[in-house]
DNA sequence: ATTTGATTGTGTATTTTTTACACTAAGTAA
DNA sequence: TTACTTAGTGTAAAAAATACACAATCAAAT
């Protein structure tokens, strides 16, 4: 009995050498930061200052502190960078290769976050003078590996869309339709057909009328709508239907 | 000129250091091993011998090394663990509440890996001894956080059956339809209609009858098909057509 | 040889979802 | 008042999903 408390005792001094004795290594949180101005769907970017990615835009994030967690992190990063708390979120996935950073071996975990337009300006927040919005159309190349990363994360937004209405985060509370299909189509990447576009998003059945309509567009106003908070609760799937059936 | 050159030598050691002085964290991969025995969807677990979950399953793992890319420590600890090379590998999410690991921090980055009944039994392989399959229903509780990961680990598998047909890498090469069905029952955790998943699963036209029979088994023998590789190059989606039209 | 038991394999009708497609309505600006 | 621009609407056809029951084939037992 004595002897197994002992083993025990030195097992778990084993264990932390070997945590401790190990590779350590510097782990970083970047963030791909999509906004939407009602025209394009755009990401945040920071001007690299680093060989030999110099000039070229780059992914806004930060080295992880020690007693941080990594949705921490990115929240820190993003309130750091936009100024504004509780961004939509999501981790996308870690890139590790050895040779992706070229001033030593950093992992990064990343995420992808989701900002409306009306929150970017609203609070004087002011992103570092060399940061800037990029249009999706518009990014050919970035620093380290991150247009790989951002290409993952356009492709994690893709899919999410279909499963969550996450367009929302994307949109002011009062919104037109043809203002979320345009918001669609350039996420999806592809132009949409209007009918159909509205039967489905009508269908379902987590927006409403606001009563209120577009003002100073100089055409006919489009009605405004806005998410149904209420229906939002239960979970849904948007298209994810059961294939087979029991 | 010369002052900029100087400056931006300055900028790389100031960026160095950044990163040296930075915290360093122990990262480990933790492997959600599925296999597919033909009866039940299985985890392989090992005991873990660390308190405060001495005698809890826990997943296989390994701390990384510091020349080692995430996807290689993945592999290395999958030929490690079970004698194969080259199994089906996916990045699922990484781990990093700050007290997630009792001996101190680690962030863990966690992928799935398939397994099929025949390799894991064909090549002399001995996992250690205190390792085991455990039925996926059966598991009620495991070390560290495992538990979650693994959760999330069927999830992700759920999502992505529907998007590619991982399922062939859990299976002979021969296999019958109702076999593949049991696995998606499994997988998906629900009765399918075995009429309807039929009907779906060979409108995919990914499978073609092998011409042979199912063998010893005490009742009418199923046809045996497999996979057509040719048809399987081009990518496709099960299920997820473009929701809209344009 | 016949029967029993277990599981495989098959088709159709109904409902739901997706797709294709073009004109009128409501505002602003000239 | 007219011209311009964008918003808003419905229906028919095609495709996909669903519900559902019985005959066929083998092994094992009698």
């Amino acid at each position: 009995m004595k002897g197994k408390e002992i083993s025990s005792v030195e097992n778990i001094n084993s264990h932390i050498e070997e945590i401790e004795n190990h590779a350590k290594i510097a782990v970083s949180v970047d963030c791909v930061i999509f906004g939407y101005d009602m025209e394009e769907l755009k990401v945040l970017t920071i001007e690299c200052n680093m060989d030999p990615y110099k000039g070229h835009p780059s992914l806004i994030g930060d080295l992880l502190d020690e007693g941080e967690d990594l949705d921490q992190a990115a929240n820190r990063i993003l309130k750091e960078r936009t100024g504004i708390d509780n961004l939509y979120l999501e981790q996308i996935k870690t890139f590790g290769k050895v040779d992706r950073h070229p001033l030593g071996r950093v992992i990064t975990v990343t995420y992808f976050a989701l900002v409306k337009k009306a929150d970017y300006n609203s609070n004087g927040m002011r992103p570092s003078p060399n940061s800037q919005w990029i249009a999706l159309s518009q990014i050919e190349e970035m620093a380290f590996d991150h247009l790989t990363i951002t290409n993952v994360a356009l492709d994690t937004l893709r899919k999410k869309l279909l499963e969550y209405p996450i367009w929302m985060k994307l949109l002011p509370i009062d919104f037109s339709l043809p203002e979320l299909q345009n918001l669609f189509e350039n996420i999806i990447g592809k132009p949409l057909d209007k009918r159909n576009f509205r039967k489905k998003i009508l269908s379902l059945d987590i927006i409403q009328e606001s009563g209120k309509k577009q003002k100073d567009v100089p055409h006919r106003p489009a009605n405004l709508y806005r998410v149904n908070q209420k229906k939002l609760k239960k979970e849904y799937s948007f298209l994810l239907k059961n294939p087979f059936h029991n």
